[in-house]
DNA sequence: CCTCAACTGGACTAACTCGTCCAGTGTAGC
DNA sequence: GCTACACTGGACGAGTTAGTCCAGTTGAGG
């Protein structure tokens, strides 16, 4: 009683240590898992298996399913953004927005278009069934977004981007070009449509560079 | 055995009459139910309870549940295109675009996002699913860009598009905007992120009309 | 080395869902 | 009006899945 963890609500059994690992090693199974089948396609027997753990330690770590699953938006999400952070955060030109555009594409080739957004896919299944998941699912997306208005903005205020530019409204274009892409991609089994919408979004962005001309497209 | 119907391949029972009906209603209750739960999270006796329908009715009209899934793929195809094709098939100029914009996003925010596009949906839930629904829906999505791409090529020949402009890739770019819009409106449950990636979208095409200034954006 | 609690593994139950079956009904053709 | 068959409705069974429970094991602190 007297050296128990005082900050901590208390709410259940200790921490852990392998439990930690465990936890993690679920997460990871189910995130691979409900990525190609999907999260409803998926069952916690498929996870288990996977995740070479056993039912009562799904349970320990997961009051049921779809806390499991809200588990799974927040790692995903987690991932994402640490993902994206790498190739935004420092953005400040128009050529990095190509790389950045080129390196989503080629991750999404390897797989023929397949599987699609790990985030927009759990938004579409989710939306209109857990609305904790959806909620989630929509503030990632607007740190994501976030992400790329801030580099939007720091291409506006070194004179790179015309003062006309709205940041915001260019990132959500770019992230619905993004979204719609990787849609169109995983039903044709081909990334192209992908690339077109990219590069749809990249050259509504190149109208509002200062010198349009001086930055290459690839 | 002697006057049995010759020219069908005698797959099953004859045809119907309510039995037509029968099937039509219980397609209907599909759709309506898979629209807003997703097709994994519709069970039969959903659908059964919704169409006013048994079992047995269910399992004569349709196999098996994948069946059931494949004809309504089918059906919201059919009817996507039908009503996209009174939308389409006379556009000949810029303001047409814009005005088939504003009823997708005013139909839109009557749900404030919601439910999103009902072949964008299964496109998510099915490709990794079902092989022949993932074709049927990336053909269905084809249609429906060459709906779009027509109408660019009829402006192109008039005039109103510059030469340089590529319909098909216009079209495609057009549609992943759409798509990608109804993800975000669904996940946002606002129809906000919809407007502006189509406008986008616009925007990107307006940039090829020959005289940009002369047609306006609403 | 001992003790206790966290952790493990899998057997078990209840509920659900798909799909089958069959007895009864309405209707089309004769 | 009679007969045969498409159609109806719901009871039923098999298989699957979420979630529970408990006996055994591991490992850290004393």
């Amino acid at each position: 009683m007297g050296d128990e963890q005082l900050a901590a609500p208390a709410k259940q059994q200790r921490i852990s240590q392998r439990g930690v690992a465990t936890r993690e090693r679920i997460l990871e199974a189910a995130n691979r898992l409900m990525l190609v089948r999907g999260v409803n396609a998926t069952t916690l027997d498929d996870v288990r298996a996977a995740s070479q753990t056993s039912k009562s330690q799904l349970y320990r770590h997961f009051a049921d399913k779809q806390e499991l699953v809200r588990a799974l938006v927040k790692y995903r999400g987690a991932l994402v953004l640490a993902r994206e952070r790498g190739g935004l955060e420092r953005l400040r030109s128009f050529s990095g927005l190509v790389r950045w555009r080129n390196a989503l594409v080629q991750a999404n080739s390897l797989n023929n278009g397949r599987y699609g957004c790990g985030l927009g896919s759990m938004a579409v299944e989710l939306s209109d069934q857990d609305e904790q998941s959806r909620s989630m699912l929509s503030e990632t997306f607007a740190e994501w977004e976030k992400l790329i208005s801030d580099g939007l903005h720091r291409m506006r205020d070194s004179g790179a981007l015309r003062q006309d530019a709205d940041p915001e409204k260019l990132a959500t274009g770019l992230m619905a070009a993004l979204q719609g892409g990787y849609l169109l991609a995983n039903a044709a089994h081909d990334v192209a449509p992908m690339e077109v919408a990219l590069d749809m979004a990249l050259d509504h962005i190149r109208s509002f560079l200062v010198e349009p001309s001086a930055e290459s497209t690839r």
